[in-house]
DNA sequence: ACCTTTTCGACAACCACGTTGACCATTTTA
DNA sequence: TAAAATGGTCAACGTGGTTGTCGAAAAGGT
């Protein structure tokens, strides 16, 4: 009978799951005008989302410090992805808006993740992909996603 | 009839397997006398093996630069999991082996790592589970894994 | 043998991403 | 109205990367 695979593989497997997806996205994301985008800042400007938010409060939607969260607003700003302006209602509040070429970078994102995963199903089957999406949602549940990755691997 | 998922949701499912797997296996090393081992010391020292390495070839290993391999190094070295030590048969090289605290994670790692994957295979079936392995494997193979994780999210 | 090229390790400067702690300004609340 | 909670920023630091430079040692070619 076929043995086990070894335990160690399946982390190594999800994992070159994921950077071999992100890494076609941004290759693509690249080709259509925007090179320097990083993983790390798609996760930025999806929390960010189409109304803006704040740096506190997008801190608590990545799972890191408001400190944090303002320095990734100030480079999303600084490559032109996001803006930073006062909010009428609060002065001590800044909202983060994306600008125009920030939801363009979140339309493409989700047009070339749906083109990723067909390209998944064709090679797949739909039914063996859902089956994998399925037993994934069942053992990690990726709920309140936490996007500290670099800090979270490193520090 | 079902509508697919959206395409964005694969990516972020492969990437909570991972750090569920990842997450699981820190705390038990910690519990098991080694809290300070981040996940990107043990992708570190699974490169340095046995039989040691030196930081050019760490390097190589790890795809990136042999700077980076050396502070690595450096840093395993303070926490007592590696030492540097002269190559006697080449004045230039200095060896990066793994210390018994070294050896003693990478096993323990190990042997959580099967209990991680029983527990998975457990939940979803050992035929799932295999089916999930050899899916994945068609779609991303682990081939020379570069660790640049941090690096790569966020530079 | 000798000179050139390659390799290894180290130093320095820098960037990205994260952390705490402290601080001030502005709501909110009691 | 005084006290507490919230939002943003500054500063210092840790960790994981990057280039570029350099000297010492090994390898290679003539």
């Amino acid at each position: 009978m076929a043995e086990d695979a070894p335990g160690f593989e399946l982390p190594l497997l999800l994992f070159a799951g994921f950077r071999s997806i992100a890494d076609q996205l941004h290759a693509e994301l690249a080709r259509q005008g925007h090179p320097d985008i990083r993983p790390a800042h798609g996760f930025a400007m999806q929390a960010i989302g189409r109304d803006g938010t704040t740096a506190s409060e997008l801190g608590r939607r990545l799972g890191v410090s408001k400190q944090a969260a303002g320095k990734t607003a100030d480079r999303l700003a600084a490559l032109g992805y996001a803006a930073r302006v006062d909010d009428p209602a609060d002065a001590r509040r800044k909202l983060i808006r994306l600008t125009p070429r920030g939801y363009d970078v979140l339309a493409r994102s989700a047009a070339v993740f749906d083109e990723l995963r067909a390209a998944w199903a064709e090679r797949l089957g739909e039914d063996r992909l859902r089956q994998l999406e399925a037993d994934l949602k069942t053992m990690a549940p990726p709920s309140g996603f936490r996007l500290d990755v670099a800090g979270w691997f490193g520090a």
